[in-house]
DNA sequence: CGTCCACTGGAAGCCGTGGCGC
DNA sequence: GCGCCACGGCTTCCAGTGGACG
């Protein structure tokens, strides 16, 4: 059944990206300039999940690798780390700077420094989910090295940029700015059927069983990708030469499911209390849902804290806060959502 | 209309932890 | 071992604001 499991994986980077062309061209525009030692501009990329920003800014950058072989990158996902220091450190990492980092113990901008110095050949940086930046001045101490270039990927650009200084901004305003829409069902059929042949025995799948998975995904190729995966898995277990229907009436929910999950195991024991309350509740306000958290737990955070929570959770998709000030309720995200 | 109130999210500061130089 | 410092998680304080209500 299946044939290559690495194709399945979400994260998987295609040797060709399908239906994303022209961003892959306008990126590929921006960075251009590398190639006759010329200065290439920074790229900001916007759109919400699974729209393919982080698999075409990957597979930009490693094409352009291919064409300049002293070309240095890296690629660094801010919402694991997400402090001033880690990304740097990271940054400093990819490129072997980082040897006694730890010897002297950092003044303040030591790593910029090092990053600074380390300007004998130009460097490309992807910064994933970089509005999870605790401190995203970095941005614009990091678009001021000469000889750094940016691939900045965010969800939404009102959001990135509210969180940004006016210099950081306006530093970024002449950068490339590129918004992905959601894929089309047609568009996710396509990349459905590209993983299907690549990662799966020739016929395992029909073409109207992926356009089923394509429409519940919604015009994400993220679950879509793990609802071939999560069917795939299913028709290996039990030894079946196809996908069937009923093998994707279960994987369907399952790749949501999945999705969220992996979510809220991040997520911290008072989070996860947050979290619950509100999934019971359906929908409860901000005074009654701290009520029941703080029946619910032992040694109960403030109000202020219990918001950054709700904040957080609302930033990936796992409860849903509609109004604002006053009037604001909590919804749990629904699974047929 | 003005006033009160609930709620949000920024800012500053506290504190435990952990790595480092001495 | 000691003092130092960065860091992250948290609290405290607060300005701002929309809705409810007299």
């Amino acid at each position: 059944m299946i044939t290559d499991a690495r194709v399945l994986q979400t994260e998987f980077v295609p040797s060709e990206v399908v239906h994303r062309h022209a961003e892959v061209d306008t990126i590929a525009g921006a960075l251009e300039p590398l190639v006759d030692d010329d200065r290439p501009e920074d790229a900001l990329l916007f759109g919400p999940t699974g729209v393919g920003k982080t698999c075409v800014a990957r597979y930009t950058v490693s094409r352009l690798r291919e064409q300049l072989l002293d070309l240095r990158t890296c690629y660094v996902n801010c919402w694991s780390d997400r402090t001033r220091f880690r990304v740097l450190y990271r940054l400093l990492d990819a490129i072997d700077r980082t040897v006694d980092v730890h010897r002297r113990s950092t003044p303040k901008d030591e790593l910029l420094d090092r990053l600074r110095e380390a300007d004998d050949h130009p460097y490309v940086a992807v910064l994933d989910e970089a509005d999870q930046l605790e401190d995203p001045s970095l941005l614009y101490d990091l678009s001021r090295l000469p000889h750094l270039t940016l691939v900045v990927v965010a969800n939404r650009e009102t959001d990135l940029f509210a969180s940004l200084s006016e210099r950081t901004s306006s530093r970024l305003q002449s950068s490339t700015r590129l918004s992905f829409d959601r894929y089309g069902t047609d568009e996710l059929v396509a990349i459905l059927q590209g993983r299907a042949e690549q990662g799966l025995e020739p016929g395992a799948i029909s073409d109207s069983q992926l356009r089923r998975i394509a429409d519940a995904a919604a015009g994400d190729a993220r679950i879509a990708i793990g609802t071939l995966r999560s069917a795939a898995r299913t028709a290996e277990r039990e030894d079946a030469d196809a996908i069937t229907d009923a093998m994707l009436t279960d994987a369907i929910p399952d790749a949501r499911e999945t999705v969220r999950q992996r979510a809220i195991d991040q997520l911290t024991d008072h989070q996860r209390v947050c979290y619950r309350i509100v999934a019971e509740a359906g929908e409860i306000e901000p005074g009654d849902l701290y009520e029941r958290y703080r029946e619910r737990v032992d040694e109960p955070r403030t109000r202020r804290t219990v918001r950054d929570y709700l904040s957080k959770l609302d930033h990936y998709n796992l409860v849903r806060a509609s109004g604002e000030k006053r009037g604001r309720t909590y919804h749990a995200v629904g699974r047929s959502e």
